[in-house]
RNA sequence: GCGAGGGUAGCCAAGCGGCCAACGGCGGCGGACUCAAGAUCCGCUCGUGUAGACGUUCAAGGGUUCGAUUCCCUUCCCUCGCACCA
């Protein structure tokens, strides 16, 4: 057999057409509850890189899987079509987004195809169709009835690069880059709709929990996301210092700014406040900008939020710390930030590390008021807080009559006792700014009225349709003069259209609803089909999107099953986070040029190949390196496979139902329990190296003798059914060259009696005899053995052994003796007595006398043929005694004649 | 700093209370086949050992247990996410 490969190119294409006649991956309107199985629709960038083709090999192949089990399958595919390349190609190539967005479609739609994915075409959305987004409007306007849509002023991040707006979650890291571009993210103050995710924060952070089927990394980004923190809020009288008066001349009173409401999440903190700080753009710190120079250079020039020092001024002003009457001192610092909490907050030095920082270097007080908990009996000591803050919870000190309160009490009694303290949440999760200054996306339905402000466009209006592409800088719908001017639909004046469109998040927010009915004409998805279908069963992408996309998912779920009549409350029920193909243990990427080319692979080995390495390869979580030498050797197992089918059809063997065939027909079964419990778990690794076993057997079976026609077959056709759903076009080929008539695709999954704690019992038998034999032969130096008797242990053993199982008797050699067919063993029950009683607590239940004699008996062949010696497994009555005393449940005595 | 996930023989990587000197693969070594190479097949790959044994190992150190790679604690290291978050 050489090594040569087979005509990949022929057998895909022959099998791919065969599909499409049949139209074998299409899901009825009418079936009740399909598996659903989705894999994160693509951007359509025109090329497919290698992470797409894992994520869709995993979706695909789980999706076969489970159809070959008789479930109605649901696995659809579409494009995130819009979005900010398009534009910037369309500049580029002087042509139109929409042009080159579909040219990439058709492109990648292809090399989909050409690797065998098997979706549901006729069920295909693109978000850029007015037929698709039109709905997002719709949903625009549904959110906006209920409430959960605001227009307001906001200090936004802006792109330079993409000019456009970026939500919180698309500026990534410390450095505060743009996700797509890396480009440095500004600050900018702009008019901006929002979706008020933040309505649903405690459900969607507490709903966490019960997504068991979700990994723990993503549960655990969502909850710190989201960021729920318990606390409270209290007001500071703030107020000018007696003497700040006096330089505005005599007799003016201090002025008063009234009360300013900081959160705290150490409220039994308060009696060691010793200033209070105020972020620069908080109103208070803009107002003294205007009049004191000071402030106004700090505000204006040296505050740096980013710099790793806590910098700020003095105002002159002074807070009234409510728990103690202290005036305190009142600075503007560039640590306190106006989005965190109030913009303001009680600084208590002693017990806050960053508060320690800023009052070292103003030489403020720091006290401690919080003691460490003492020993039973003891008094409380105060920490030495003059290096560090002692963050920890503890014991009041120093609080007047809190002092000896634990932390927890006193949060809760001075909360109660403070007038102006009230229990308090905050949330890091902000909600969610949708506009977005670009032309390829969903146009906002807004029209702005002088005289009637913002007015959603009329549902019978919808869609709002983007206009031609005009290539201009910035944005091309402000340029769309006549598409821009329109009237008001309440009051009939001139008016301007909204010319921002929306974030292309919000088309991913419920594109799985979409697929459940892709053409309907009078609602985003049918409802009653819906609440059959969804949730999606098991979901599958990249770990990128953690946050951004399946949070907006899990928010637009719980909105639509609110106010829409949606009855699932949740996306997905089952989400895999596949990991990075690398290579040399880099992420691959075009500016590091060390990207595979799917294509390429294709070209070279087949799809099947490609699929097969892939998912061999690793645990689909995990990382894996790309290397061409398991791609080769991929191949060329499935280059072999074919041989082996092939000469199986064309020379029929005529071999015995023997021993050996046994042992061949357990293996089959062995390996379908196992492969199938593998697939149900997605760790197609483990499966797929059952799969290559269980055909090494059967290269070996043919090798050693001639097969038994029947197993042999049965083998190949388990061996083509477990490998069709990663290698689907190949085991098409090979199902019909094995005669079956009908697709693989549809074909039964297999089936095996056996369980797997039987199978890896008998495998571990026959396994460590071996061993033992191995073992026996190298250490005894025999060089040529004659002959190996293989003694299996009589029946009486294994009840002794079972009755040591079950017995909890201190004497378990009394108990044994009890049984009278076991005391007549004499001296050899006494000693096997003393083994188990030696191994009492290690003891587990073997396979049966029977059970182990016939699978060392069926495994004969494999010691005979490496030992070149005839093997006879012999049974407890026909064996001398010497050889008894050896023999063991679960280990045989092994006798060589040398 | 906080949180999540990890650290297993030359490398990758399973195992996650006894079946474990620890699956599998790669690499290396030896053998079969072959004119030869490749492919394929059979072994070996911590140490000692003339009958299946013993000794030392699963980041380090403690602990629980009759028994720990597996459970608990501490420390160190790695990867990822969040973070001047009040």
């Amino acid at each position: 057999m050489s090594d040569a490969g087979y005509d990949h190119a022929t057998v895909e294409r022959r099998w791919q057409e065969a599909w499409d006649e049949e139209d074998a991956y299409r899901t009825p309107d009418d079936v009740e509850d399909p598996t659903y199985v989705l894999g994160m629709y693509p951007y359509p960038s025109g090329k497919l890189h290698m992470g797409h083709v894992r994520n869709y090999t995993i979706t695909d192949a789980y999706a076969r899987f489970r159809r070959m089990q008789g479930d109605d399958v649901l696995h659809p595919m579409g494009w995130d079509a819009f979005g900010l390349p398009a534009e910037n190609a369309a500049k580029e190539r002087d042509t139109n987004p929409r042009d080159w967005t579909f040219d990439c479609i058709e492109t990648m739609t292809e090399q989909m195809e050409s690797m065998g994915f098997g979706y549901d075409w006729d069920r295909e959305i693109a978000t850029c169709t007015p037929e698709y987004y039109q709905w997002n409007q719709w949903l625009f306007e549904r959110f906006h009835e209920e409430g959960l849509v605001e227009r307001r002023d906001a200090e936004v991040n802006w792109c330079p690069h993409c000019e456009t707006v970026l939500a919180d979650e698309q500026v990534e890291g410390e450095a505060e880059l743009c996700w797509r571009c890396d480009t440095p993210v500004e600050q900018r103050e702009l008019e901006q709709w929002f979706l008020k995710i933040t309505e649903y924060a405690d459900e969607l952070l507490e709903a966490i929990d019960d997504l068991e089927g979700w990994p723990n990394s993503v549960r655990q980004m969502q909850r710190n996301w989201i960021g729920r923190q318990y606390g409270a809020e209290v007001d500071f009288e703030v107020s000018e210092a007696p003497r700040a008066s006096d330089g505005r001349g005599e007799g003016s009173e201090p002025r008063e700014y009234g009360p300013v409401t900081a959160f705290t999440t150490r409220l039994d903190t308060i009696h060691g406040a010793t200033f209070f700080a105020l972020a620069p753009d908080h109103p208070i710190s803009e107002a003294l900008a205007e009049e004191d120079e000071d402030v106004r250079r700090f505000v204006e020039e040296e505050a740096d939020p980013d710099g790793d020092e806590p910098n700020g001024v003095a105002t002159g002003l002074t807070a009234t710390n409510p728990a103690t009457g202290d005036e305190i001192p009142v600075y503007v610092a560039d640590f306190v930030l106006s989005d965190v909490g109030t913009g303001a907050l009680m600084a208590v030095p002693g017990h806050d590390e960053r508060d320690h920082i800023f009052a070292e270097k103003k030489g403020l007080d720091i006290v401690p008021v919080i003691a460490p908990e003492p020993e039973a009996g003891e008094a409380p000591e105060a920490p030495d807080v003059e290096e560090a803050a002692y963050t920890e919870d503890g014991v009041l000190i120093n609080s007047g009559d809190y002092s000896g309160l634990d932390s927890e009490t006193a949060r809760e009694r001075l909360t109660e006792d403070i007038d102006s303290a009230e229990e308090a949440t905050q949330y890091q999760l902000r909600d969610w700014g949708i506009s977005r200054q670009r032309y390829w996306g969903t146009p906002i339905p807004v029209i702005h009225c002088e005289e009637c402000g913002p007015v959603t466009v009329p549902e019978e209006d919808l869609p709002v349709e983007l206009p031609e592409f005009i290539n201009t800088t910035g944005n091309p719908l402000d340029a769309a003069e006549e598409w821009k001017q329109t009237t008001c639909p309440e009051c009939g004046g001139p008016a301007e259209r909204e010319t921002d469109t929306m974030d292309t998040f919000v088309d991913s927010s419920w594109y799985f609803l979409r697929y459940v009915s892709p053409g309907l004409e009078d609602a985003p998805f049918d409802l009653e089909r819906a609440n059959d279908w969804m949730p999606v069963d098991q979901y599958v992408g990249g770990i990128e999107h953690a946050v951004m996309h399946l949070l907006y998912s899990r928010f637009f779920t719980k909105v639509l099953a609110d106010h829409e009549g949606l009855e699932h409350r949740e996306p997905f029920t089952n989400l895999l986070a596949q990991g990075m193909v690398q290579l040399e243990g880099e992420k691959m990427s075009k500016s590091k040029g060390n990207v595979v080319s799917p294509q390429r692979i294709v070209e070279e080995y087949g799809a099947d190949t490609a699929r097969l390495f892939m998912m061999q390869a690793a645990q689909p979580e995990r990382d894996f390196d790309w290397s061409e030498e398991g791609v080769r050797s991929t191949n060329a197992f499935l280059a072999r496979l074919k041989g082996m089918v092939e000469d199986y059809v064309s020379d029929e063997p005529a071999g015995d139902d023997d021993a050996v065939a046994s042992y061949v027909d357990g293996e089959i079964e062995a390996t379908i329990a196992l492969a199938t419990d593998e697939y149900d778990d997605l760790t197609f690794n483990k499966a797929l190296r059952e799969t290559q076993d269980l055909v090494r057997t059967l290269r070996q079976y043919r090798d050693y003798a001639e097969p038994h026609a029947e197993t042999y077959e049965r083998g190949l056709s388990a061996v083509v059914r477990l490998l069709a759903p990663v290698a689907p076009h190949l085991a098409e080929e090979l199902w019909d060259e094995l005669g079956n008539d009908g697709l693989v695709a549809d074909a039964a999954w297999p089936t095996a009696e056996v369980d797997r704690d039987h199978v890896t019992k008998r495998r571990r038998l026959v396994e460590n005899t071996r061993e033992d034999i191995r073992d026996i032969v190298e250490v005894a130096g025999i060089e040529d053995p004659n002959a190996i008797d293989v003694v299996v242990a009589p029946d009486w053993k294994y009840d002794a052994l079972e009755i040591a199982i079950e017995s909890d008797a201190d004497n378990l050699i009394g108990e044994l003796m009890q049984e009278s067919h076991i005391r007549e063993q004499g001296d050899a029950a006494a000693d096997y007595g003393q083994d188990l009683q030696a191994e009492r607590e290690a003891l587990s239940m073997t396979l049966s006398p029977e059970a182990e004699y016939a699978a060392l008996e069926s495994a004969a062949w494999l010691i005979e043929r490496e030992f070149e010696a005839p093997v006879t497994v012999v049974g407890a009555d026909e064996a001398d005694e010497g050889a008894l005393a050896n023999a063991e449940p679960g280990r045989p005595a092994i006798e060589i004649d040398d």
